[in-house]
DNA sequence: GTATTTATTAACAATACATTAAGCCTTAGA
DNA sequence: TCTAAGGCTTAATGTATTGTTAATAAATAC
């Protein structure tokens, strides 16, 4: 996928109809992930990074609303559309009140789809990163602000941390003294795994212990095959 | 009205409709402002501030839609829905094209409406922040007026700042030591972002850059590919 | 011991930013 | 009406930052 393509969750049972959405939407330039229910779509939603989520309200195992609550949960400003043959007020009203951008009734017409698409991924929506309240971290003798991308030392000099710099950094604190597994960390940060991401993480990863070399008690440590670990001893 | 009530303007030329639209938001506890046409629209909503605009699609005079372009126009982020008896196909792709965030359809659901109207305020808008009569600064050493818009270091001589220089200054110093992200600048003094906008607030920035340079401990800091950030060290 | 995974540095192209200068309006005032 | 000044945009040019890939070395697993 391209840097500038936004990503899109479906979640719906029916396969064929699924891969319909998919390929029409992909064929409009979006980057598209399926999954078949309820609890797939929440793996991957956990997994990857998603800019927008559709969700088909009736699913064996876990419906929809369910999802959607889970969703909101963890991602408070994602937006996400449901997508129902029920039109009943009660169900429009419900998807709405679990927080979701809009509800649209099968059979919907492709076209307004994509409009919607199209306005909600277009609200400037510059701080909704889920996790963007939390952005002031400390490692050991670090001072790190994932917002301003900084990290300092010794309050005077500190060091640019550049986009990507900054976001490994950030998952690495998340998980601080735990395992951040590699695919996790592809996925949210260059949004696919494959050898080529990989290596360019590894090139972040030299670049971070680099800078975090000046306090000797904190250190990225490789877990062979799984991925990495920021430790901090104190 | 209270300080959280939320200011709705709806823009609608069916006396009736208008008003039993405007009670029902206001029994649910919205300041509701009822404009009558696109002109008294347009001239409400530049000189009060609102979170939400309801706009009617065919009204006479001026069009729901191009009022609908102007407002967009004037402030890019403000939500409006368009209200309209037509569903013809291509006025909803044209109300979303415009920038709406949803397009209904004469009758509509009251609820569900109100749902939708929740469902879009509670999307957070930092920047909408009205412009209030702050306009004192101090930064570091320097006094600033944006009312004024002068710049002074010492009392003597202060610097005539122009309008944009003004703004953009004011809008660094609403967000001191913390991130002014470029887009939000450019849509709210230049009203549009683009390559070149983008330039030339680039060229403001070194002119502002130049004046602040009496004070050592003032800057303005670049964060790559994000925005500025006016930094004062004490 | 050999294939796979990780480490590190460097080269590179693509952007983004910085700065000065030039040009083009608009407006105040001779 | 003409001119000068101010304000803003665009051009021109140079520098910095960023992310990917390559190249090479080292560590680890089986």
């Amino acid at each position: 996928m391209t840097a500038d393509q936004k990503k899109i969750l479906i979640v719906e049972d029916d396969f064929n109809f699924g891969n319909i959405l998919k390929d029409y939407l992909i064929l409009n330039d979006y980057f598209v992930v399926l999954a078949k229910n309820g609890i797939e779509g929440m793996d991957k939603f956990q997994k990857e990074d998603f800019d927008l989520c559709i969700l088909d309200v009736m699913m064996p195992f876990k419906d929809g609303f369910t999802l959607g609550k889970e969703i909101r949960e963890k991602n408070e400003n994602i937006p996400f559309f449901f997508l129902s043959a029920k039109t009943l007020k009660e169900d429009v009203l419900k998807g709405f009140k679990i927080g979701a951008d809009d509800y649209l009734s099968k059979p919907f017409d492709s076209e307004v789809l994509l409009a919607k698409i199209k306005a909600v991924l277009n609200r400037k929506n510059f701080y909704n990163a889920p996790e963007s309240d939390i952005y002031e971290f400390e490692i050991g003798k670090f001072k790190f602000n994932s917002k301003l991308r900084y990290l300092s030392f010794d309050e005077e000099d500190p060091i640019k941390l550049s986009p990507k710099e900054n976001q490994l950094l950030r998952l690495l604190v998340l998980n601080i003294n735990d395992l951040l597994p590699r695919e996790i960390a592809l996925n949210k940060i260059w949004r696919d795994h494959n050898y080529f991401t990989s290596r360019s993480m590894d090139v972040y990863i030299a670049k971070l212990r680099k800078y975090l070399k000046l306090d000797s008690g904190v250190e990225i440590l490789n877990i062979h095959g799984e991925g990495f670990r920021l430790v901090v001893k104190n």
